[in-house]
DNA sequence: CTCATTCCGGACCAATCTAGTCTGGTTTAA
DNA sequence: TTAAACCAGACTAGATTGGTCCGGAATGAG
């Protein structure tokens, strides 16, 4: 039902704990028990996110992880990135040639440019918002995705 | 990787392949012909398709499928929800209260904003543009994307 | 009236993917 | 030196997905 999974849904409450104090350096244990994910799980998510340059970690006693940048800029398609791997609606439109029937495939260049709209709507979020009031949220990108011409052409 | 599923992959190629001769009346084993798809599956997603009322059947000997709307009127979130069922990004999404961190989690409220957005750049394409030449289609909708505020606020 | 054609609905199975755990290793502060 | 914490990946149970198959119902042709 084009869903995220679980994981990259949690993720998204991990660094969302995590942008809430950007300063701060965090344990996993302790976001486990903040955010009441899984202590193994949420491990296995910071580290990703780690690895996607979107939070940093310190290792050894006294250790844990911080946020890379700004709140402002991370936006939710990073996010989603990081934990699932590039995004692409369908496989055609992140590798070409491993579809069956490529060759009498007439939408594939137009998965494309859904996937690209699908990615703006995404990648114009950010945590900033993510921690904010959810009013304040709902002003632009809803608008902004409603402001499209409703329907043209024939 | 935010995909949509295979079946939906080829859902779209089969009810595109209608759309380009809207009022044609065509059998699931001609459509698969066409579209490579195997005739068992191509038989399953017309069913969905039909049930969402998108395309119409007509039974007994003769019979077949034809677009039941304009391909200007049907757009490509239909076409997901037809075969996927209602489009969310999370569960919670969809259904308040089956996540079982919702007491503490703080985000839901802004999921269903950016599923909101989503939806909207996926409702703005039509059927009829994905028929059409792609270099039409690049026009609007990936510029309505990033045409979005570049990372607002902090 | 009968029969071939075609849609209808769901059961079913194999294969893949997902979520989550576990184990062993490395780094660092005290 | 030791304990706290991150790091990497293997592994498994369970869910989901893709695809097939079968019996049934409608409709038109002969």
């Amino acid at each position: 039902m084009l869903r995220l999974s679980k994981l990259t849904d949690y993720g998204m409450v991990v660094i969302t704990a995590l942008a809430r104090a950007p300063q701060a350096l965090r344990n996993a244990a302790d976001l486990a028990q903040e955010t009441q994910i899984g202590a193994p799980t949420v491990s296995k998510l910071l580290r990703r996110l780690a690895r996607a340059g979107l939070v940093e970690s310190e290792r050894g006693a006294q250790g844990g992880y911080r946020l890379a940048q700004a709140p402002g800029s991370i936006d939710v398609a990073q996010v989603i990135a990081a934990i699932e791997g590039p995004i692409g609606l369908t496989e055609c439109s992140l590798h070409q040639g491993r579809c069956g029937i490529q060759s009498t495939c007439t939408v594939s260049r137009n998965w494309q440019v859904i996937n690209r709209a699908v990615l703006g709507a995404l990648a114009d979020i950010t945590l900033a918002q993510m921690v904010g009031p959810s009013e304040q949220m709902q002003l632009r990108p809803a608008k902004s995705a409603d402001n499209l011409s409703p329907k043209g052409m024939q």
